[in-house]
DNA sequence: AGCGTTGCAGAAATCGATTTCAGACGCAAG
DNA sequence: CTTGCGTCTGAAATCGATTTCTGCAACGCT
C-alpha cells in the first residue's frame, strides 16, 4: 500500500506537499498536478488511521441500535444515514441486541477509534453513557434516553401516542382493554403504560391490574403476552400493544386461536411492518422513525461542528393511522 | 485521555511495559500488578487507532450490505454477528442501497482503517472488489458474488430455490405462472428467473415473454409489477415473484384488487416478513439467512487466521414452507 | 569458577499521516 | 538597492501504541 512518502519520492516533492494537496491547503498549480499524477499512478489511499491519530478524530459516526431486526429501527437508520452522508460522514450501525455489555464495547470502541460521534438508542435506562461523557465526545440519544443522563436527545412523545392508540379502541366502543407493554426498565414502555391509563381513566374505564403484561418489544414476547391474556378467566375484548414486534406476535396468536381482529380490538404503537392484508380491526399509530434519525443526525452534525448549546431534546409526535 | 506513557510515569515503569502487560507478555508478577493499578487509577483505554497503525490491523469486521430494510439482510448480519463476537470481533454495519458508489465508499473506508476483513452482500454485479482485493484484504463474498471474483463465497442455490418455488405452484394446479424478477443486471435474479423457466418446462409449460416482469427487488417494485401482470389482456392465474419484499408489495396490490390467493397463486422466493395473517395459498421457500451469515463470518474468521486455500463457495439451500 | 541459558525491562525505532516552524523566493514600495 | 510582506516549501516534531534490540541479572550446569 502506498503511502505518503511513496507519493513524495515519485512526485519529488516532501510528504508536506503532498498532505496539503489531499486537505485543500494552497500548493503550486504545477505541484499539484505532479502530486495527483503520482499518488494516481502508485493508487494511493491515504492511511485513516495515520490521520485519525494525529487529527484525533475521524469523519465516521457510530448509530448504535438495540435490535437491527426491527423495521422501526431500520428506518432511523436510513434517516441518520441520508444526513450524515450529506455531511461528508460514514455511518457504522452497532447492534447491541439489548445487551448492556454489548452496548458498552461498542461504546468503547466509538471513543477509542477517535469517531466523530455517537448516535445511540439505549439498550436500557442503565445504559452507561459516561465514556463517552468523560471525554467530551459529541452523543445524541434517539428513541430512549438512559436515566439522568443530560445530552441532546429525539424522543417520541410516547405518553401521547399510546392515549391516541388507546382512544382509537376506545372509540370503537370496546370496554376491557389490556395493555402489552415493553420491559419495566425501559423509560418508553413506562410512558406508554402510563397514555394507556390515561386514555382509559378518561373514558372512565378501569386499568385493571390484571389486564397489563410486561414482555420485551420482541415478537416471541409479544405471542407469549397475548396468549396470557386469552388464558385469562376473564379474557380482555381489546389489547393496546406497546410496539409493532409485539402486535405481530400478538395477532399471530390470535390468528392461531382463530380470533380475527374486529371481534378482539388492536391497536398497535408503531404500524406493522410489511403488513400485507389488511388488519381490518387493527388500529395502528406510525413513528417517524426516519425522522426521528434525520434529527438526531442533524442535531449530532452541529455538536460536531462546535455547538455549545444546553443539551436539548426535541419531541415528535405519533400519528394516527386510519 | 490518559495514555501509556501516564500510566507508565504513574506505575514507574516504561510505557513498553505497560504495552506488554496488555498483550499478555511476561511481566513480573509485581509489575503487572503496578501498571493495572495505575491504569485502572487513570481510567485507561488504549487508543486503538495507535495500535492500529503500528499492527496493520485492527479487530472490526466490517459488514456491507445493500439493503438494511430488508428482513433478509439483517437476519443475516446476525449470524455474522453472533460468530463474529464468539471470536472477539465487533461487526459494524455499511448500508449501501444498492449504490455502487456508496459500495466503494465503504470498501475504502475498511481498507484505510485497516479491517480485519470484511463480508459484502454486492450492489450489483459491477461492483468492484478491487481495492480489497489488491491489498490482500481478507474478504467474503455472501448471497451473491459479483461478477468475476475469484474470493469465498456463501450462496443460496438460487435456481434451485426458484424451481422449488415454481414447483409448488404447478403442484396446485397453476397453469399461467408468471414471474416477477429482481433487476437483471444481478446475478440472483438470472439464476431465480432460469429456475422459474426449469419448473414451467418440466411441467410442459410454457414461459412466456410476456409473463416476466423485472422489478428492483424493493416492495414498490413488486407492487407495480404486480398491476402491471394484473392490467394484461391475458392476466397470469398464478405468480412466482423473487424476493421477500416484492411479495410484500405484490400481495398489497391483489389484496387491493380484491383479489385474494387461492384464486390467484403466489410463491415467494424467501418467507414473508412479520406475516401475521396466513397467507393462505402463498407457497413460500425459506432461506437460511442467518446461516448463510454465519458461515461466512466462519470462512471469513479462517481467512484471517491465515488460511490460504484456494477461494471456496459454499451453496446453502433454500426448503419449502408448508 | 566459568559459561551458557533464560527471563525480564528499557531505549528507541516504527507505523503514516498532519502541522508547526523556519527558510527561500518573488515582488512591490521606499 | 534595500526592506518588507506574502506565498510556498521542506525538515522535523507529533499523535500513541507495538516491537526489536540490547543489556542486565539470576540461575543451572559442568
Amino acid at each position: 500500500m502506498a503511502t505518503i512518502y511513496d507519493v513524495a519520492r515519485l512526485a519529488g516533492v516532501s510528504p508536506a506537499t503532498v498532505s496539503r494537496v489531499f486537505n485543500g491547503t494552497t500548493v503550486t498549480p504545477e505541484n499539484e498536478r505532479v502530486v495527483r499524477d503520482a499518488a494516481a499512478r502508485l493508487e494511493f489511499v491515504p492511511n485513516r488511521t495515520a490521520r485519525t491519530l494525529r487529527r484525533r478524530n475521524s469523519d465516521i459516526i457510530a448509530l448504535v441500535i438495540p435490535d437491527i431486526e426491527n423495521p422501526y429501527f431500520t428506518a432511523l437508520a436510513r434517516g441518520v444515514e441520508d444526513e450524515a452522508r450529506a455531511a461528508g460522514y460514514s455511518v457504522v450501525l452497532c447492534n447491541t441486541d439489548g445487551d448492556v455489555t454489548r452496548e458498552s464495547d461498542y461504546l468503547e470502541v466509538a471513543v477509542s477509534e477517535h469517531m466523530a460521534g455517537v448516535i445511540i438508542a439505549a439498550a436500557s435506562d442503565q445504559s452507561d453513557l459516561s465514556p463517552l461523557l468523560s471525554r467530551q465526545k459529541a452523543v445524541v440519544a434517539v428513541d430512549r434516553v438512559p436515566h439522568g443522563a443530560a445530552i441532546d436527545a429525539v424522543t417520541i412523545d410516547n405518553a401521547v401516542g399510546a392515549e391516541l392508540a388507546t382512544r382509537l379502541l376506545v372509540e370503537r366502543g370496546y370496554e376491557r382493554i389490556a395493555c402489552i407493554a415493553g420491559p419495566d426498565d425501559v423509560e418508553t414502555s413506562v410512558a406508554r403504560i402510563s397514555g394507556w391509563r390515561d386514555a382509559l381513566s378518561r373514558a372512565g374505564l378501569r386499568a385493571d391490574h390484571d389486564l397489563l403484561e410486561h414482555a420485551d418489544y420482541r415478537v416471541e414476547g409479544g405471542s407469549a403476552a397475548m396468549a396470557r391474556l386469552l388464558g385469562r378467566t376473564d379474557p380482555p375484548d381489546a389489547v393496546f400493544v406497546a410496539n409493532n414486534l409485539m402486535s405481530v406476535g400478538a395477532l399471530r396468536v390470535l390468528r392461531d386461536a382463530g380470533i380475527h381482529p374486529p371481534e378482539i380490538g388492536v391497536a398497535s404503537f408503531g404500524a406493522l411492518p410489511f403488513s400485507t392484508s389488511a388488519p381490518t380491526g387493527v388500529s395502528m399509530v406510525s413513528l417517524p422513525a426516519r425522522e426521528l434519525g434525520a434529527s438526531a443526525a442533524r442535531m449530532l452534525l452541529a455538536r460536531i461542528r462546535g455547538d455549545r448549546q444546553a443539551p436539548r431534546t426535541l419531541v415528535l409526535e405519533a400519528t394516527a393511522i386510519d
